[in-house]
DNA sequence: ATGTCC
């Protein structure tokens, strides 16, 4: 058998790209990583393995705990984790969902080629800086009093799209139409209403961006034509969170489930993955203030790229109409969400955590919008600043290996301190306008911490995921120009 | 990720 010997953890391979952490102790199941070996030897020293290893002492962890090709260490639960805990047996864990709740990325389509944005780059980044809130702190697209919050966290883009930030097709290119019926805004705390307030439509900082770039290669003409997606056009991605909100709902039940459930997390191997158990008060209003916090990100996306919509109307002289700017699609990254899966011949409710991964229904499932059904949910990845992005479709073996699932993007390779001890900002910024990209950020310690080189090769995640047939490649985009917090 | 420490 082939063995991979990581520090203090050996890994046996069950095929190719395919590696086990045997069951021992009070695992409850193995655990498995998706990954080549140079991927491997990205996370061989760090805590990822270990953390994907305590995964698997949640109750109801169902198959395996999963760590996708992208997957870093995290708090808790490795970022690029996927665990299926059960819905009525089992529990659900804030820390395997993530501070940044719906952390995400949307993708909009225009008819306009790389010919028509060349030279206009440095306005249309400066026109985007000027309107689009970013950084961090307050300051949002909408300033929403007490109505708007309560709307927003019920409803999603309905709202959005009911105030006049949006259109009726916006809702059909979003998973479950942007809204969460689950969510429950008496859940969230008025503290956490408070932080989103002013950030309803705001980028925020970190790794989160609004780019422009344009498509270089299409890999398989029949899902590319499905999406709108041909060689040389211009896209816009638009990667941000549930800022303050988000933060906050996470950090509110982490505490009270601490200390409502110290039965059960004394017997997990590590405070940060504190759980409910499924059918508990906590679970169910974690449950319901996530989902709210799930659809407060998607307004936030959705007025980020309506707002994008009037700057590229006014930098062109032409209607967002007129451009085709049409929203292919919005995934999220950091979510748990209750889904039917067929586990050993049997249907299971399952709450289905994804950190940093992400959901990658294949052609046919009914959740996948009627536009996409027949070629696959669309699965979008962005790379680094330098490096690009992939639209990738939901593959066929995804919902019997990772509960539909697959990679969410490059990954870090470096801690954000050690990137600023590594990079300057303004060289990073050199560097990129040398290749052709052109980034403005509100802060130059933001550019240093996400320089391309904090981060793992997206293309080899990529190519993990087209071979694993859990996420497939449809097409490489590369940037133009990135505003950033 | 995050009013980067309640």
């Amino acid at each position: 058998m082939t063995t991979y010997d990581a520090d203090g953890i050996t890994l046996e391979k069950v095929r190719e790209y395919v590696w086990e952490i045997p069951q021992e102790g009070d695992m409850r199941t193995p655990a498995r990583v998706l990954a080549s070996e140079a991927l491997l030897d990205e996370i061989s020293d760090d805590k990822t393995l270990q953390q994907i290893k305590n995964a698997t002492h949640l109750p109801g962890i169902t198959n395996h705990a999963i760590c996708m090709p992208d997957g870093h260490q995290g708090y808790g639960f490795p970022v690029g984790g996927v665990g299926a805990l059960d819905a009525k047996n089992g529990c659900i864990s804030p820390g395997a969902v993530g501070y940044d709740i719906n952390c995400g990325v949307r993708m909009m389509t225009t008819n306009l080629t790389y010919d028509d944005v060349r030279g206009n780059e440095e306005e249309l980044v400066d026109a985007l800086f000027a309107n689009v809130p970013s950084g961090l702190g307050g300051g949002g697209i909408v300033k929403g009093d007490a109505d708007a919050i309560e709307g927003i966290l019920a409803r999603g883009v309905e709202w959005a799209v009911e105030e006049g930030y949006g259109v009726e097709d916006d809702l059909r290119a979003c998973e479950d139409e942007g809204r969460r019926p689950d969510a429950d805004p008496s859940a969230v705390s008025q503290k956490a209403k408070d932080r989103g307030r002013n950030q309803i439509g705001s980028l925020g900082s970190g790794n989160h961006f609004l780019e422009i770039q344009r498509v270089t290669d299409v890999f398989r003409e029949d899902v590319g034509d499905a999406f709108d997606l041909r060689e040389d056009q211009i896209v816009v991605l638009i990667h941000c969170g549930s800022r303050g909100l988000g933060h906050q709902v996470c950090n509110d039940y982490l505490r009270k489930i601490e200390k409502q459930h110290a039965d059960l997390l004394d017997r997990l191997p590590d405070k940060e993955l504190a759980a409910a158990p499924a059918g508990s008060e906590l679970a169910e209003e974690y449950y319901g203030a996530m989902c709210a916090a799930i659809n407060f990100a998607w307004v936030n996306r959705q007025l980020i790229m309506h707002r994008t919509r009037r700057v590229f109307e006014r930098v062109f002289d032409r209607t967002w109409e007129q451009m085709e700017m049409q929203l292919l699609y919005d995934v999220a990254h950091n979510i748990a969400k209750k889904e039917s899966h067929d586990v050993d011949g049997e249907s299971r409710e399952l709450y289905v955590h994804r950190k940093g991964a992400t959901r990658a229904f294949p052609a046919g499932h009914p959740e996948v919008p009627a536009a996409y059904r027949d070629v696959g949910q669309p699965i979008i990845i962005p790379g680094s600043m330098g490096a690009g992005s992939y639209v990738l479709r939901g593959g066929d073996k995804s919902m019997t290996e990772t509960f539909g699932s697959t990679a969410h993007g490059a990954g870090r390779l470096m801690s954000r301190t050690a990137a600023k001890d590594t990079y300057w900002g303004g060289d990073v910024q050199d560097e990129l306008e040398q290749d052709g990209v052109y980034v403005k950020a509100q802060s130059g310690a933001t550019v240093a911490e996400e320089a391309p080189g904090v981060y793992k090769d997206v293309d080899e995640v990529v190519r993990v995921s087209d071979a694993l047939g859990i996420g497939d490649k449809v097409a490489r985009t590369f940037p133009v120009c990135n505003i950033k917090g």
